[in-house]
Formats: structure tokens, C-alpha cells, sequence
DNA sequence: TACATGTGTCTTTTGTAAGAGACAATCCAG
DNA sequence: CTGGATTGTCTCTTACAAAAGACACATGTA
């Protein structure tokens, strides 16, 4: 099968950090690898293949996914053998949505901004120390920017990563960036200092830019938004043509760090 | 909290239908019980009256709260020991909107609905044999009629109900119809038969009306959107008073008439 | 025809996760 | 202050779920 995806989501995006050779496992972990498995391929995976995809034995991956058919977390795909999300974990989601304001209100303001705008916007956040596009609209550039919603990279590769972790301990960030993480998809190589240091400058800054880091022909702007503890929540951010003006960039930078702050207004 | 809601959601929403005093249960199952109940309750719970709620130990509840934080499904709420729902059920939540372009263009088409008509309009659903508003939006009248995405209501109340159970055995339908569902919030109660001789007729009509069933002041009116083998996949509807004039309920069924034959066209 | 590969459903075995319960630490009402 | 209720963490046991594996039935393909 075609995974020729080449940058896309890691492979080990389990929620432990088993590396064990496949003792037994408890019936739940199982599960949470199935969902993070089916998310990471965002398509119908036959039966058999989810087995093989997280690495466990058919026989236990048949009767677990029964009980996520029956209970509609996963829903059979059109022939019959393959499985998806299911509707319930649509309803919890829609649930989750409601009781988060932040969310809420950020996926408006981001559609307001792509609209106003007409540059492809995005609301980040960080989703278990990983960084996460949760709600991106594409704005009317011919050009699609790719960025589709709930895709994960990493976090030295965006504006947002680098206000995303300010204030945290220099231990704790280093925890979440990965060797991996540092390499840029062309090859280069950050330093972690130097994005430690970036990441102290964009926090003290109030917002963030990023030119041609995930690819040649853009450049990201980013502003923080903050929590009632004065944390940094997460992150809208613009993703315009490198070679945008100076000016206009100014201006982009404004409008967003203005948005940003309305959005940190707790009720 | 008011949660003053009359109808509301059934308590024993279980996913199995359990009348166990209480032997061993499956991991997997305690958390499909805590999802359900955290859905059903919308709002923070505190791990305590979880495991109450889903008269499970309260050891187990802890362990599986906690695996169930670290993975990110659920997420602890302000003061840090109560849990609901976590970012990643709604990254999952968008990737089956995402894999299902029915429940995609649905949204987008009652949203049309309710902005061009004024009205409250649904995207309806089965889940798991319930009835579910999938996505409603609200409308612009006054006074606000009573809609949440997500709220299962017993299928005998509604004109969506007789539609997405055409085409069901006799059997199946008494199977997913309890004797409490036939009883209406005001205490009347309906027959079976009546019931199930509503569905033929709503079939073969391609819509329905109900009026005054689930309160007095309204009426819905549906129409079903067809899946590409010929089912009925969804419906979806319009609530308007009760006392709107002939014509323009006439009116108001062939629009919904058109939009979801528009919807059952599968690309 | 034989031979490999995948699928879905069994049964059997055994490692371990669910559950009971004890514990200290809060919290709150009277 | 005292007594009861709640919270979070631990330990130990055994009932039972995960895993192994055998089976029957499709496929494909050489």
C-alpha cells in the first residue's frame, strides 16, 4: 500500500513510549493505538491491516473492533471489512467544542480571518506535547497552502511552535522536540539552542515569523493567545507568500496579535 | 447548572444492555460507559461521582481516568479533579467529518436552510439504533426552540424518526423502540401500530409532518436524504410553529424536499 | 492442479488487569 | 474540635480478557 506520504504524521504517535517487543497488552492501549493508527492514515483501514498496523494479533484486534462497531466509536466503511471513526466520536468531539470556549471561538476567528484576509489562517495548539493544527480555513490564494486540521508536525518547524512553548523549563522543551524535529523538510538543521532562543524572543515579542521553514514559498505569522493564568493557550496564525511586503506583513501582524487578544478574554 | 431539561438524554444510554449486579467488567467497556455518561451529563465530572455514575469501583475509574488523560481523550477541568472530553476526541470527531461527505455537505446544507428560511433546521441521524440531531443551527426566531447537536430523543417523537425507519422490518423497529419512547413528553402515549403504520405512510409520502408531539408550540417537518443503496441515511428537517399557514408549510416541504434529494446525490 | 495469502470464527491457555480494601490527606458542617 | 464524606494512591488476589493457534473458506497465481 501506498504511505508514500512524505512528511505527514510520525508513525510512533502511540501514547506511551513502549518500545516492547509485544508482551500483553492491555485491552485499552490496543484501542488507543487503533484510533491514533486510523487518524494517523485518515482513511478506512481493513481489519486485518490494523492488526498489522499496530502490531497486534488479529484475533484481538477482531473482537476490540466489534466493540467499537457496536459501540459507534468506529463504523464499518462501505464493503464491509474495513473500519473508520464512527459517529459517536463525532458527537464527543461536537461536545468538546461546546464546552471549550477557547476552541469555539477561535475556529470563528479563524474563518473570520482567512475571509477578511484572504491568506489561509489556522488556530494551534499543543495537543500532548505535539504541535496541532485544530482548525485551519484555506483561504482564496489559487495555490492551495497545504495544512489540513488535526495534522501534527513539529514543533521547530512553525511560528506557532515558538510561542506555543514559551515559559516553559528548558528541560520540558527539550523533552518535546526530537532529534528528528530539528530537521527541516529540506534537510536543514536547526540548532536547539537557537530555537530556544527563538522561542524566548517570540514570547517576549508578543508574536512570531517564520520564513520558508516547512517550505520555500511561505512564511508564517503567528500571535499568541493566552489564558486566564497568563499562559500561552494557543496560537492563530497567518501563512502568506514569502515575498510578501514588509508593510503588509506589518499590517498582517497587527490585525492578528489584535485578534489574538480578543480571543484571551475569559468571559 | 440548570439542567431543569425535561426530556433530555435517557440515563441507561449503555452500550450493552447489562443487568449485571456488578461481576467483572472489561476495561474497554468501563470507558465506553464513562464517555457515554460524560455525554450524557455534558459538562465536568468529578472522578468520585464518575465512578459513581457508572457504578464502577472507584480504583478501576482512577486507573482508567488517568490512561484515558495521558492519551488525551479526556482532559481535567479547571480545578484539576474533574475530566470531560479532550482535544483529541475532536480531532478525531473532524476526521470522520472528514471521511464522510454526507454528514460534510449536510451541515453546510442546513446551515443554508435555517439562514434562508428563518427557521430551526437538523441534520438527523441513527446511532446505534437512536435517534440523533447530528447538527442544527439555530435559526432566528425569538424564542428559542430547544436543539442541541448531539441530543438523542426517542424515535416515535419525531417526523424524522418515521422517515429514517422506513424501510425497517416490523421487528427490527419494535426492537428499537421501548415502551417508554411511546410515551410523549406531555404524557400521551402512542400506539405501536399507529407508529408503525406512520413510518409506511411517511415512506411513501418522501417527507413528514409531526405537530405538537414533542411540545405544543411547534411543528417539524422532514425529508429523507438517501444513501447510494436506496436507504435512508439521514434526515433532514425544519422546526417551525405550529400555527404556520398551509401554504408556506407547503412551500417550505418542497424546498426541504429539493436540498435533500440534492443530498442524496452521492459524487 | 497445487501453493501461497488473506479473512473471519472458533477453542484453549495463562499473564494480568479489574476489583476489594486499606491508607493518609483534605474538606466541611455542626 | 469532632465525625463523616471525599480524594488520591497503594497493595494483593483471582477472575477473566488477551493472545496463541487451529480451523474453514475464500481469494489469487503459477
Amino acid at each position: 500500500m501506498q504511505d508514500g506520504n512524505a512528511l505527514a504524521v510520525r508513525p510512533d504517535a502511540g501514547p506511551d513510549e513502549d518500545r516492547n517487543s509485544g508482551s500483553r497488552e492491555k485491552g485499552l492501549n490496543r484501542v488507543l493505538h487503533i484510533l491514533e493508527f486510523l487518524h494517523a492514515n485518515q482513511r478506512a483501514i481493513g481489519i486485518g491491516d490494523l492488526a498489522k498496523g499496530v502490531n497486534a494479533p488479529r484475533s484481538t484486534i477482531y473482537t476490540l473492533v466489534r466493540s467499537l462497531v457496536d459501540a459507534g466509536l468506529l463504523e464499518m466503511a462501505g464493503d464491509g471489512n474495513r473500519v473508520y471513526f464512527g459517529k459517536k466520536l463525532y458527537l464527543y468531539g461536537m461536545d468538546y467544542v461546546r464546552g471549550n470556549d477557547l476552541l469555539r471561538r477561535g475556529r470563528q476567528e479563524v474563518d473570520n480571518l482567512s475571509r477578511e484576509t484572504g491568506e489561509t489562517s489556522e488556530l494551534c495548539m499543543l495537543q500532548s506535547g505535539r504541535y496541532t493544527i485544530v482548525h485551519s480555513s484555506p483561504g482564496t490564494r489559487p495555490f492551495r497552502i497545504s495544512s489540513a486540521t488535526g495534522l501534527q508536525i513539529p514543533l521547530p518547524w512553525t511560528a506557532s511552535g515558538r510561542l506555543l512553548l514559551a515559559g516553559f523549563e528548558r528541560a520540558v522543551i527539550e523533552d518535546m522536540v526530537s532529534e528528528d524535529d530539528l530537521v527541516l523538510p529540506d534537510g536543514r538543521r536547526l540548532l536547539l539552542d537557537d530555537f530556544i532562543a527563538d522561542i524566548a524572543t517570540a514570547g517576549a515579542a508578543g508574536y512570531c515569523v517564520t520564513s520558508g521553514l516547512v517550505d520555500a514559498y511561505t512564511k508564517c505569522l503567528a500571535a499568541p493567545v493566552f489564558s486566564a493564568a497568563g499562559n500561552v493557550e494557543a496560537t492563530i496564525c497567518l501563512v502568506v507568500p514569502i515575498d510578501t511586503s514588509e508593510e503588509k506583513t506589518r499590517d498582517l501582524i497587527a490585525l492578528l496579535r489584535e485578534r489574538a487578544a480578543r480571543l484571551s478574554i475569559t468571559g
